[in-house]
DNA sequence: CATCAGGAAGCTC
DNA sequence: GAGCTTCCTGATG
């Protein structure tokens, strides 16, 4: 029998995690990996490439072809951010084959941490050390894929883990200092898991259930056994926030909201260029991918292959991954993300409680995707418990009216029930909301298993259920 | 007195 | 039908 993850005892059963399949082979992280939108690593490789993938049928290089390409010197190319001053640039530039236009170079906020793996969901080139690359205008372009690396080190990334998740440890144990956990994603997490890409890529399934060890016969040797369950959550867990930061890197870079939904034209354009020049595919003509956000998304897989044969499958992997962070983004776990540091307040106040319903009410209705994309909600459409992690999210704004207690077991203590009555009211255009009516919500969901007592009874003390918490 | 707990009915989407 | 909102009674600290 296999182990499986231990659950939390009120998981709802619309949001349990169950017990999903998860692949394990080296071979099959690989092909994960390169769903995530990385290029096909450079053989010699973890396995063969698929079969089905046909040679690409040469693009003519007339010069209307090169017209019909889109203009890259039409994207913003934003300055490097003041608030990450260390964090180094890298400039972009064009593969070789079409670097007759004139391109601007594009600069992207690398994060010194980027993880290193090659073939990985990160766009951007790395040193060997990992650190960051800086790619002048002279340069000739190189791979968006690190060339230098051909294989998963995977013990060596788990130590690095380790370390870094003993250093989280430790911080928990300092007193009074809440530390801020590493956001876990349902939702991309549900797509990593995914394993319908064995049965499309024509790979041999290889079952195992999230925190298992079941191992299907391996005939990869000692790197196969190295690759037990707990090991693969933690490189998913790696794997959906560096997803995320590339979405988030690539909104900033484009200017474009992260949810495709909203795309106009112009932004398909200038994503589907931006994801073609990462990933060092082939142009793609424009006229083939001219709709709006919404008609891309409702491509499937074999449309984006009839129109981009070389680059369908990469291109329709990226939206996949942009398609699921736009799910957390209406979460509400995309705000903390992006969510810039808290700023002072405004001269004329004295401290946040100073501020008026009005502005309250602003700050904790439109705080999604502040950090750069269009997107604003502050709709009438939130969830109690959505709202309340809106909140509990801005603790400059609103910690005196509610704060955690613990985070990571998603206790929070209301401080000031009048206050977060009043605010949820203007939210949902209740003027008449009140603490009783705001509680008995709460109460509801203890039924629907999205918040459970506290072991201790407190007062105004409540607790998310895991994965609510997150 | 404020809060907790939960039943019941109504409203909105 | 879901997700509240409103109103209610009774219990608790």
């Amino acid at each position: 029998m296999p182990q499986t993850v231990p659950r939390s005892g009120c998981s709802p059963p619309s949001a349990s995690q169950g017990e999903r399949a998860v692949p394990t082979s080296p071979a099959d992280i690989h092909h994960l990996l390169r769903l995530l939108g990385a290029e096909s690593p450079p053989e010699p490789m973890l396995h063969s490439p698929p079969t089905h993938i046909k040679p690409p049928p040469p693009y003519p290089e007339d010069n209307n072809y090169l017209e019909r390409l889109y203009d890259f010197e039409s994207y913003p190319t934003p300055s490097p951010s003041s608030d990450e001053g260390s964090i180094p640039t890298v400039a972009l530039q064009p593969p070789s084959p079409y670097n007759s236009l004139q391109y601007s170079p594009v600069f992207i906020k690398e994060e010194p941490n980027r993880l290193s793996v090659p073939g990985f969901a990160s766009p951007y080139p790395l040193s060997p050390s990992g650190s960051c690359v800086s790619y002048s205008s002279q340069n000739q372009y190189s791979s968006p894929v690190p060339q230098h690396e051909e294989y998963i080190d995977i013990e060596e990334l788990l130590k690095e883990n380790q370390i870094l998740q003993e250093s989280v440890q430790q911080s928990y144990i300092t007193p009074k200092i809440e530390v801020e956990e590493p956001r876990d994603h349902i939702l991309l997490r549900s797509a990593l898991e995914d394993t319908s890409f064995q049965k499309r890529l024509n790979l041999r399934p290889i079952p195992l259930e999230l925190g298992s060890v079941k191992m299907e016969e391996s005939n990869g040797g000692a790197a196969d056994e190295a690759l037990v369950a707990p090991d693969i959550d933690r490189v998913l867990t790696m794997a959906i926030e560096q997803s995320k930061r590339d979405v988030d890197n690539t909104c900033t870079v484009l200017g474009i909201s992260p949810d495709p939904m909203q795309w106009s034209t112009s932004d398909v354009k200038a994503w589907i260029l931006f994801t073609v020049q990462h990933f060092n595919l082939p142009m793609v003509p424009a006229e083939y991918f001219a709709m709006d956000g919404a008609s891309l998304i409702a491509l499937t897989e074999d449309e984006f292959n009839q129109r981009a044969p070389q680059a369908g499958s990469t291109l329709y992997a990226q939206l996949e991954i942009w398609k699921a962070a736009r799910h957390e983004c209406w979460r509400g776990q995309w705000v903390e993300h992006e969510q810039p540091s808290p700023t002072p307040a405004p001269p004329s106040r004295t401290s946040p409680d100073d501020m008026s319903d009005d502005e309250d009410s602003e700050s904790a209705g439109t705080n999604a995707n502040q950090g750069g994309g269009k997107v604003k909600t502050g709709s009438t459409h939130i969830h109690l418990w959505q709202f309340l992690k809106e909140l509990l999210a801005s603790p400059h704004i609103h910690g005196s009216a509610i704060r955690w207690l613990d985070r990571s077991n998603g206790v929070f203590k209301i401080e000031d029930s009048v206050r977060v009555a009043r605010l949820w009211g203007k939210r949902k255009n209740r003027p008449a909301m009140n603490y009783d009516k705001l509680s008995r919500s709460i109460r509801q969901y203890y039924k629907k298993g999205i918040m459970k007592k506290t072991e201790r009874s407190q007062r105004l003390v409540y607790q998310f259920c895991h994965p609510y918490s997150l």
